[in-house]
DNA sequence: CCAGCATTGTCAGGTGATTGTCAGGAACTC
DNA sequence: GAGTTCCTGACAATCACCTGACAATGCTGG
């Protein structure tokens, strides 16, 4: 299913979809797109953001929240340029997504990994992928699909063992995560590794976050749990004023 | 045993269960849910909380009354947005939970570990007794995921002892615990340790309540049982008047 | 009701444990 | 080979916890 309210637009994701041998329908505003959803239950949504009555943002949140839709893979259009940080900001609960202008090429490729990934069922590479693009956690946004690292509106610039770190806790944000879970997520379980050196990756992290936060806050959302973990901020009753800042 | 609405998504675990070697069976809601276990007695139920028919947290405080399900390891499933649902509602009862959408993977991992808690043995029973996520009694609330103490609706910063003290005393809410058996769970069983050391920890305790409670009253829900022990108090009426406030 | 003992509340300080921080060197990429 | 990334070990900062002493309270027998 393509909803876009653009009808030249929608022609075009229609005929190329077609032409690959899709069966197609078209919605062209949110509300419309919602109530065929649930009568076609088709095997994926093409989800243009900017659309009258309800928008895409507000059909992907309503597709995640009703059990039958929940993990319907959601391809998502966005505006370019002015709204990025606007977006970027957002959980946007797409699967994928991209930036308009797009080449269909690119468009037709990102619907098959899409399609083939909800087909593999339990493959075991497929669970690490067939996440959200986009999470976000207080002020950390990561985007899995840019590999970028956004907080407090501003990109961060991340080492990949610190987007890994980030992108675990974002995913279980809120929840405290041992050292031995995340240097597991880090690494395959190497038994030869010393646990402080989550310490360090949360340390950089935390300068990281701290030279792009505006205020003079001397709160972290990178929470340290004494004697057990580590955690990201998820509401603001757990920040705890960080001895170091 | 696998409790969920979605066929899709419980097809999904099933494979990922029968693939680790488990038997499967599937309830698509929450009465049939029920009526399955008491025959087929499972290792475990994954269980999603919205259900048609009888939903998952009805399905659990079922559970937790019947006492030939109460030790049943429970992993509910929630939906991310009903987090306050389960910071609100409080009596889960389940074992451990996890917010959807989630990883398959993760999934695998908490299910062996509830299995291998639930493995040490049928005289192991008492001591796994009701290890669940989210615990409640009166207006003190553990969180065991998150990590958090509640009280009167706000949060408490707990050192691990004291956590470990609070979440022993809400496990066991209403029975009075003896300083030994205290000690031996804040240690393992060191006996090079005074017993007097708990009374500095309700102590704490008891002042951190205190310093988020609303009104000037004069009872504190850790209660003294003269010459036994202490016990956190399940109903109002064995509230006593504290006599240092 | 009172005395007297047992039990519990409270405080502050010393000590061990946990975490923050830094810089150097090995391993890796391009 | 230049530049990263990352681990490690060491030290500093911080924290948690036990202890011992004393004050306050509870209980018991008269």
């Amino acid at each position: 299913m393509v909803a876009e309210d653009d009808a030249d637009q929608a022609e075009l994701v229609r005929r190329y979809l077609e032409h690959e041998g899709h069966e197609v329908t078209l919605a062209h505003d949110g509300r419309s797109a919602l109530d065929l959803l649930r009568g076609r239950r088709p095997d994926l949504l093409v989800l243009d953001v900017m659309m009258p009555r309800v928008d895409g943002l507000d059909v992907c949140r309503v597709i995640r929240a009703e059990p039958r839709l929940a993990h319907l893979p959601v391809l998502m259009l966005t505006a370019r340029s002015s709204e990025d940080d606007l977006l970027l900001g957002l959980d946007l609960g797409a699967d994928d997504y991209m930036t308009k202008p797009f080449s269909p090429r690119e468009l037709m490729a990102r619907v098959r990994s899409l399609l083939r990934r909800s087909d593999r069922g339990p493959d075991a590479a497929a669970d690490r992928e067939a996440r959200n693009a986009v999470l976000r956690a207080g002020p950390v946004t990561v985007d899995r699909v840019r590999h970028e690292v956004w907080a407090y509106g501003r990109v961060i610039r991340c080492t990949p063992g610190e987007f890994r770190l980030l992108d675990m806790l974002v995913e279980h944000a809120g929840q405290v995560l041992s050292r031995t879970q995340i240097l597991e997520r880090l690494h395959g379980s190497d038994p030869f590794i010393t646990l402080r050196t989550v310490d360090v990756h949360v340390m950089n992290l935390r300068r990281k976050i701290k030279d792009v936060r505006p205020g003079p806050q001397d709160v972290s959302p990178l929470v340290t749990v004494y004697g057990v973990g580590y955690k990201l901020t998820d509401t603001p009753h757990d920040q705890q004023a960080h001895p170091y800042g």
